[in-house]
DNA sequence: TTTGACCTTTGTGTTACACATAGGTTTTAA
DNA sequence: TTAAAACCTATGTGTAACACAAAGGTCAAA
């Protein structure tokens, strides 16, 4: 397989393709003659093997690491395991950062549906953000 | 105030605080004698404004965007408003997306909890990842 | 006065690619 | 058959938001 094809097949860019290959994470053939990239089957798995490892947050180093266990012939199962496990903690910090995000968004929206905007006048520069956590917002600033 | 002295105001490095005068989002005075920056409590303000916008998921372009709308003499709010609008949907969507990722994570960890750490053997990188969505994990593959 | 804590600019590193450039190769269609 | 389209190569640059290091000037306290 010539790299567009490997791309393909794996739903990535070709570029990507030639990234994870300068980085060494998937291993490729030179062909002699026009010195073009030939993969095989093993660097698609491996390519999807990736996009799986990637899905769930992990760093093309990490992903590296684990297939450099791997290849000494050992089991890289432990070490995902440690890293699924720091994993979930901090994604669950991750959700719930979003979630308060998200209602911080859209209380502030909804706020803002009946409310004109606010003009900056000197000692504010938006009453969306500005000052957001002290639930009156343009009030008295506008106009 | 000088560099460190604004940054410990509000929370952030120096670095920061350079970081975003090189970008122009706040402003400082030179003070002739020796080169330094000098930052008055507007400053302190937009910092903390960049902060509850970053906090948002808002990027420094559009925040910068937004200054320069405010400095226009323009109300930043219709924009920010419309920014805002964008990132809910957009949010939803990471969120569910980190759900997704943790509820596979978790489930993967408590399935292998009582299973033996798969071998490599040359079709199977790591079971943990590898056959992922086909629940059977490293069984028939280990040993 | 010296030392430590601060300041300056400039340049590099980070992450995971995307994209542009310049030029060789292969395939396809006229 | 040939010319264009579509592909490949390597190299270098850009992205986002800083962190950090280097080399050197400044300032305050002991």
């Amino acid at each position: 397989m010539k790299v567009s094809e490997l791309a393909k097949k794996a739903q990535v860019t070709p570029e990507t393709v030639r990234h994870y290959t300068r980085e060494g994470l998937i291993k490729a053939q030179r062909n002699p003659n026009n010195g073009y990239q030939e993969y095989n089957h093993e660097a698609l798995k491996k390519l999807q093997f990736i996009q799986q490892a990637r899905e769930l947050g992990f760093s093309l180093k990490q992903i590296s690491d684990i297939f450099a266990q791997s290849d000494l012939g050992d089991s890289p199962c432990p070490m995902v395991r440690d890293l699924l496990r720091q994993k979930v903690p901090e994604t669950k910090r991750q959700i719930a950062q979003l979630q308060a995000h998200l209602h911080k968004m859209e209380a502030a929206l909804a706020a803002w549906e009946e409310m004109e905007d606010g003009v900056p006048n000197g000692h504010s520069i938006c009453c969306l953000i500005e000052d957001w956590q002290e639930a009156a917002c343009c009030e008295g600033d506008h106009q």
